[in-house]
DNA sequence: AGGCCGCGTTGACCTCGATCAAACGTCATG
DNA sequence: CATGACGTTTGATCGAGGTCAACGCGGCCT
């Protein structure tokens, strides 16, 4: 699905962007992306690594060409809200701003194609298409980020797990099944992530997956293997 | 403070962005701004009403020029939940989508320079500049709303008020303390906005309000007249 | 006047999800 | 093997905030 071609041995692995349709690389004209390659590096992260540099000084952009990328926001008293998930081929970074009080972590194993912020920069003024790209993409991760304030403000906790099972399908998983009603996925989040994420605890989160696994709505192996029959019968357990 | 400049007798109001580094006019040459202006027409909406053809079929953009604009979203059984605010001088409008589920609403008595989708996408083509401050003004929304995505996730009902009486006090009111640490403005919500803000029920919203009154941090006055005497004490409250 | 409606407050009660606690399975380690 | 760390599940209990209900207040109608 995904072919990475090499430009002196580097390899543009961001490629993968134009994929699907968004991302950095797919807006560049052929020397823009050599130019722009050459400044770049892959880079591999376990999980639970920090990444770009731990929210003080933002100077590197990415792209996430795969596994789960958290975004994540502390109070001071340790409480924590996962904020935006980007997955492949999303575009992480914050542009005309230098710091905040965001932290970047990988959910999972993660594997980033990163670039100094300078030369991202220098490339969105020479090429008005990508920062219409980059544009694009921030109007998206709002229109995700207003949805999840509704689950998170006004959903049961049954609908938030419901609801979060429904994204991470439509994430992962588009592949095998041709357009059924079933899906199968790992989860890329612990329990304790998703509590994270939905605004509620890990015995909370526990409890709902087992209460979808009892009334046959899911079936889970490993702890992470989710097996959905039909997506219908969870969407209708969503609260939309 | 504002300055409305009139061309061939139509004023440009939006000049005002100007004056706050925001929205779009600043962005434009003279004659730019002469060409978009005479496409533009001022609009004054009640509290209550409507805004921006219910939902379906975007196609008019707008500036607040006063007021207060409430983004909603409403589940199927009537949950309603405000993704977002907007005061002058915001942008309204979501470029590269024609429709949303997204609903907008006066919440106060609002007047607005409203332009048709088409004459600022073409202004936007031609004008790097003004896809700038759009874009700039995206990633600001996005870092609201993830600030809030916290504020809903985690944060008790006390914290929750604390935070959105900071909120509005930094976006009312800066004129008149000089950098004091007391406040004072008219709410521009009626309880049940601040309950679909905040995730609540009108009935918390009152209670924590009496709370805060009952604990001196606040004094009230007509139910939307609100002193604050020490911002730093209520900060105190709202968990960060 | 009286009555009604929209908005806000207050009280009594209950429920959902948090908290506290214990135990399990699966690893990697000594 | 035992040991411990980690992620997860399950149970028992508690409390913050929701629900239901009554009431107060001011404005606007006829």
């Amino acid at each position: 699905m995904r072919k990475d071609i090499h430009t002196d041995g580097i390899p543009v692995l961001c490629v993968s962007c134009e994929a699907r349709h968004r991302g950095v690389c797919g807006a560049l004209e052929p020397e823009q992306l050599v130019s722009l390659a050459k400044s770049s590096h892959k880079q591999q992260a376990q999980s639970g690594t920090e990444l770009l540099g731990d929210a003080e000084r933002i100077d590197t952009y990415a792209n996430v060409l795969s596994g789960v990328v958290k975004l994540t926001k502390t109070l001071s008293d340790g409480r924590q809200q996962i904020v935006g998930l980007q997955f492949a081929p999303d575009f992480l970074g914050r542009p005309f701003k230098t710091e905040s009080d965001l932290n970047a972590e990988a959910a999972t194993d993660v594997s980033l194609c990163a670039f100094p912020k300078a030369a991202v920069e220098r490339m969105m003024q020479a090429s008005p298409e990508l920062e219409r790209r980059l544009y694009r993409q921030a109007l998206d991760e709002l229109d995700e980020a207003r949805d999840w304030m509704v689950t998170l403000g006004r959903k049961t906790a049954a609908e938030k797990i419901a609801s979060f099972l429904l994204m991470i399908a439509r994430h992962i998983d588009p592949t095998d099944n041709p357009d059924g009603d079933a899906a199968a996925f790992d989860l890329p989040l612990t329990r304790a992530d998703i509590a994270d994420f939905l605004g509620l605890t890990i015995e909370t989160v526990s409890r709902q997956l087992t209460r979808l696994r009892a009334d046959k709505v899911i079936s889970i192996e490993n702890n992470r293997h989710i097996v959905v029959p039909s997506l219908s019968r969870l969407e209708a357990r969503a609260g939309n």
